[in-house]
DNA sequence: TTCCGTGCAAACAATTTGCAATAGA
DNA sequence: TCTATTGCAAATTGTTTGCACGGAA
């Protein structure tokens, strides 16, 4: 699991070839900078990371590659609130908890989300999709100290 | 809680004139037909619904007069999933499951809600805020259907 | 030599904003 | 009267699509 960024991107780029499909610079450029980057990223972040090495990527590109990783399950995306859609890698933690306040994303314990998920079957038959969608709130940092001051935070916009 | 359509519509007036805010015809058309829908409603689907009798209200007028009753606290949002934000007076359900594949919108109980709560502020110290984030996945039923079949259920596109 | 994948531009969907006109209190 | 609210149009943001060209296999 503590996979360095070189040999995920060499399982990756694997992947893509075995699966039938191209490996092009923008591909590659995409995929690299996932491995990398240790967080979710937007279309946009990757779009213009690349871009400073190789201007002319297009935001289609990328919107197009992130698809097509996903459909052969090498990367997904989350939705951490309101705003963009994120990206990572497969190979990376599942479930997601976006803190509205200052835009942090922690890891929900799997089994903290294997508890909820039983409990949702039981009561109600349904089964969550904890994959695509981020639980969001507060951190406790946030949350401790919302409820001693008035003033919110300095930082990123509330996801609210 | 069973409170008639116009009682809900005569006390979100109220509230209203109350706050200091004028109430115009396009915001009186506005709080009926949210009362009145009995479920999630776009702002498209409202706007759309009151230009049937008064063919000038303008989309802006009914997304700022959404937003202006959020802050008064007689209506909010939700996000169920992909595509347009949904609304509905406060006096309705809290806390949502939207079904990836058939659309329904179910309210999780309010027992588990607070379970749910619970057990994520204990295990991370996180506040989870269940009003404007849905929980997202299949309902009992699709979840029935796809565990015996490959073949997708026809209707609403898949929130995924 | 194939076509798959690309860049570009234009289309699209959801939402927001500027501004002059209007209509509530 | 006074100014909050509106309609209209245009701008923004995030994402998708059509199409002819270029490059991976």
């Amino acid at each position: 699991v503590a996979t360095s960024d070189a040999a995920r991107i060499e399982r990756t780029v694997a992947a893509i070839r075995k699966s039938g499909d191209r490996l092009t610079s923008a591909r590659l450029a995409i995929v690299r900078h996932l491995a990398r980057a240790g967080r979710h990223l937007t279309a946009e972040e990757i779009a213009s990371a690349i871009r400073a090495r190789d201007p002319q990527v297009s935001i289609a590109t990328v919107y197009r590659t992130l698809d097509r990783l996903e459909e052969i399950g090498l990367a997904y995306h989350v939705h951490l609130g309101h705003g963009p859609a994120t990206w990572h890698l497969d190979d990376e933690a599942h479930h997601h908890f976006a803190c509205q306040s200052c835009g942090q994303v922690l890891e929900i314990p799997e089994a903290l989300v294997s508890s909820i998920r039983s409990q949702i079957k039981e009561s109600m038959g349904c089964e969550v999709d904890t994959r695509h969608f981020a639980m969001t709130g507060l951190c406790a940092t946030c949350s401790a100290r919302q409820s001693q001051c008035a003033e919110p935070v300095v930082g990123l916009e509330p996801t609210t």
